[in-house]
DNA sequence: ACAAAAGTGTTATGATTACACCCATGG
DNA sequence: CCATGGGTGTAATCATAACACTTTTGT
């Protein structure tokens, strides 16, 4: 079967930068190459949009197909257009970017096909095509992001300390925040809910569990609140 | 001449939200469609990309054809990709927001064909295809985008007063700012440079003229300053 | 009893808000 | 001399930053 245009058309992918936070290590999901071009490097998830799809709908399905992640929260970042981007033909690509918790999506079954792994953000390897470039723009989003909304709370399991969250914050932005004033702040807010439980299994005080109050957090944006760390 | 392709292809377009500032009125740059679908309406100026440019050349290359304004300031705002945005068949289109001065690109030279206009931002036509949601969201990227970085200036003519930037940002965010408050901050933070000029013909005490000092500005970004309202 | 992380207040400094009058100019 | 917008300062409140010790728990 064969699609016949009056024009030339230009191929259109999406691309996927898949953040996961590993203790105070910022970790993203890249996938290895089994074809030419870039046969054996490592390059981030993604493939091509079918007709009957979303953008969205699309980099969905492929994170599923070449991952197994699924159910994350997923936004898009930018689209990239270089004309010589990819070295066959001419392709544009839609990046997304996506947070998950490691503890609660975990399994990343490697696909039929490709070698799936987990690298550190700060230590990624050469990446296939331009993803070098789309992936700096997503920990640029990421960054910026964190400092006025809540997302960051995807990174970790639905329950969490406080240092924990605080850990989130200091591994994103990589730098260093002061114990009093972050709990203080983040606590003033009032969008974070005491679970009333407490760490398990730790061999020192057992630090109080929180849940972000979503809903709580819903409402107070209709109002023109803004988060802001 | 036609091309042909193993899979399906979606058409790739781009439309572009043009804001331009006059006095306390925020304006939006239309096209009148004089094809169907949607013949006679208004809708954003756009068309589809060429294989051998990248999608921001596309942009300034339909802005310029269809509207004459050029060299103006140009960011990609979002890509669309709704299954039956366009009634034709599958078509995703990746948006730009533009910022213009009225005084120095005034001259929309309406194209050999289409009928141009701008149009108060607040009391839009019904627009084609999905252009009233991307319109939307521009407005809401200009208004976020405003908060932290200096893009008001690209609104303004080179030289200013401290009363028009203050018009703009209150006409731009919908909101009443206190004179003094706002010369106080905006000078602080040393990116204005006094012109030793002043406003002419205006029957009333005349007015320092500013201009922005894009030079420091880059300058102080790399040491991690933020643009802040 | 030790190690390890949890949890907690105060003070100094800088930023933000609210607010009202005189000044310069052109008509 | 009047109308119009330009230009200016202060005080009260709030947010931020810097900083160190005690508490709890498991081993």
């Amino acid at each position: 079967m064969a699609f016949t245009y009056q024009y030339a058309r230009a191929a259109l992918t999406v691309d996927c930068v898949v953040f996961g936070l590993d203790g105070g290590d910022l970790k993203i999901l890249l996938i290895q190459r089994k074809l030419d071009p870039f046969r054996g490097q490592w390059a981030l998830p993604g493939g091509f949009v079918e007709l009957d799809e979303t953008l969205e709908e699309a980099a969905r399905r492929e994170l599923e197909e070449e991952t197994g992640v699924k159910d994350l929260f997923l936004e898009q970042l930018y689209s990239f257009s270089d004309l010589d981007r990819d070295p066959r033909e001419r392709v544009i690509s839609v990046a997304y970017y996506a947070l998950v918790n490691l503890d609660e999506h975990p399994a990343i079954a490697a696909s039929d096909a490709a070698q799936v792994s987990w690298f550190s953000a700060f230590e990624l390897p050469p990446l296939a095509f331009d993803h070098g470039e789309i992936f700096a723009m997503a920990l640029g989003r990421l960054q910026g992001k964190l400092r006025y909304e809540p997302v960051g709370f995807e990174l970790l399991p639905q329950k969490f300390t406080l240092a924990q969250l605080q850990q989130l914050y200091e591994t994103v932005l990589n730098q260093a925040l002061d114990k009093r004033n972050f709990r203080r702040k983040i606590l003033k807010m009032g969008l974070l809910i005491e679970t009333g439980e407490r760490q398990r299994n730790v061999s020192h005080r057992a630090a109080q569990l929180y849940r972000f109050d979503q809903a709580k957090y819903e409402a107070l944006k209709q109002t023109g609140f803004v988060f802001e760390l």
